[in-house]
DNA sequence: AGGTTATCTGCAATCGTTATCAGTAACGAT
DNA sequence: ATCGTTACTGATAACGATTGCAGATAACCT
């Protein structure tokens, strides 16, 4: 427990502190093995302070991340984990959606850190970047601010899923598509509703049914809810991130609503019980870990490149899990019976 | 970017380094505004590791868990977030089930952290307990090792909430109980088999169903299909964490086994959506959020009080969430039928 | 044995900050 | 004018490791 450092060890073996470091850092040296003897019966360990302090590395990258307990993020975390190498840590900053919070955090991280994964919270900022100012290694996953292209980013094709997304919905013959969407001031939200909003205008279909929430479970009850008041609902609903979906289906079971009978529902992120529920549930899936790993594979590209190095920017695919969720529309059987009657 | 030190600013405004470090600390300086001013011209940030290395703290708590992308501890360490206070970081480790990372990363915390809060991967430690080599201040969260009572600890009542589970089958008049267990190793997988042998025993029924699993979804399918292979089938089956209760789901949907009707399924951990399942589930839950931050509230004890600290514990309690996939038997029926035929 | 390398060694400076200590200026009281 | 008190300041020694430099030892060759 005490704190035993290197000069002790030069002193039980007899030899200079000089000659511990390079024993330390890798050099031949010729008390070799007392050294290591020397090392094991006082227990020293490096202090990890002082090594900072001349190296200017902590050997640390930090993961900044709006909630850990979605589960996306958490395997965002986890893929960068497992890509983040032996002689690296990872330190985690949960901001729990506080904007506050995250510029703290990003203030506190600055030396501690030698880079930072981050999503942030919101692509408006106000000026220049808000993180240019921190002379840091940053690379964006999921997320980017207005200044984003200047950093080296992990992204998913958004644009590309939320319009599979709609095309299937269009392609079973809907013409009432609800969106539940993410903040528009996000990367994704922003980018999902775009394809969104293309694909109907593309099919000719009006976007009437188009909910901003906020990415929550709360958020996406509340949309579904307000949905189904309608007096015209509609008879599908594209839901832009797994906690929204989540609640959605919590609204839909409240109110006694079918699925995919009454309504269509498909979402984006796949959920690990999505095979559990009644019907199985119909998403966009990607590969969160693959994103992560990406994210510090970028970020130790530019730690090991020096700051020179080139912005890259990398994107994972997309694609469409068609399980139970989505079904024509009850209308057409309605119209086609209409049609009979005439 | 450059990296402008104490000094720089103390050559700037003109005055010694020691006042700028006066200023930072919080003491009346003369030139108060000039320095302010010094500081964000330059855009001076002090050096964290220069400050670790001559306070010996580092601000930094760090959380070791087995496996982020459980849910479970995702909000442990949510809480543990939440708890953490202005002026300390979390720092997280991942050690993915894997004893090595495990060992790889304490090694490396030292001295990178005040503190770790961890919930350890195995209870078995051959000889005196791994961690006092190490001497920081450790508080054990979810899972102990042998020697655990000298650290504070913050734990659930994992015997309670097997009792209460294995009651409320019993209770049902099911006769044939199986359990899906953690390993035996682990304090929640040797606590909870303890439960539920106990509260079998005191019901006088035998118990023959009784698998030790790994507490993955993959162990908790493969324990769930041996079950429903053996000839004489247990009517109901108690899974010990959420993982494994997840893959028993799947595999008795991919059988086609009707739960509650041919099955009764209880869980340890309540889940996101075990409500949108069907039927929904029936759980032992417990508050994760407030378990993660009692860990954390006594490990900023320790680090307030020192090291003379008597180590403490405490103890978050389970509840029975009761929802449809608890029933009778159907051999209830079936026996009655037996008789009435005989 | 002598000379020339090739290895290894210790000394001391350095990283950026804080703590100690002695010192100076300002001010009021005598 | 002198003293004592208060309130601040600057120089400097740590904190524990790494590293360039110069010197020492060993190894090698003729």
């Amino acid at each position: 427990m005490s704190t035993v450092t290197i000069t002790d060890v030069a002193k039980h073996v007899g030899v200079s502190v000089a000659t511990i470091s390079r024993h330390l850092s890798g050099f031949t040296v010729r008390n070799e093995e007392k050294i290591r003897q020397a090392i094991i019966d006082l227990n020293y360990r490096p202090s990890a302070a002082a090594r900072n302090l001349k190296s200017g590395r902590t050997g640390i990258i930090a993961i900044v991340v709006p909630d850990i307990t979605n589960p996306f993020f958490a395997s965002i975390v986890e893929g960068a984990e497992g890509a983040v190498g032996e002689d690296r840590m990872i330190l985690l900053v949960n901001t729990g959606d506080s904007r506050q919070r995250e510029e703290k955090a990003l203030a506190q991280l600055f030396g501690r850190v030698d880079g930072v994964i981050m999503a942030p919270l919101t692509e408006d900022e106000e000026g220049p970047s808000f993180f240019s100012q921190f002379g840091l290694p940053i690379v964006f996953v999921d997320r980017v601010t207005q200044d984003g292209e200047k950093f080296s980013t992990a992204l998913t094709d958004n644009a590309k899923g939320a319009t599979i997304a709609t095309n299937h919905l269009i392609a079973l013959g809907h013409k009432k598509i609800a969106m539940i969407s993410g903040p528009l001031s996000t990367t994704p939200g922003k980018k999902r509703a775009d394809g969104f909003k293309a694909s109907l205008k593309e099919s000719g279909l009006p976007c009437q049914y188009f909910i901003e929430s906020d990415f929550s479970e709360e958020g996406g009850y509340a949309a579904m809810s307000a949905l189904l008041e309608r007096e015209d609902a509609p008879t599908a609903v594209f839901t832009a991130n797994n906690l929204m979906t989540i609640g959605a289906l919590h609204a839909l079971r409240d109110r006694g609503v079918a699925v995919p009978n009454q309504i269509s529902i498909i979402g984006f992120d796949d959920l690990d019980f999505a095979e559990l529920i009644n019907p199985p549930l119909t998403v966009i899936a990607r590969d969160a870990r693959l994103q992560g790993a990406l994210a510090m594979e970028l970020m130790i590209k530019q730690l090991t490149n020096g700051a020179s190095t080139q912005p890259e920017h990398s994107m994972v695919d997309v694609q469409l899990v068609e399980r139970g969720s989505c079904a024509p529309p009850r209308e057409m059987q309605t119209i086609a019976f209409n049609k009979v009657d005439r």
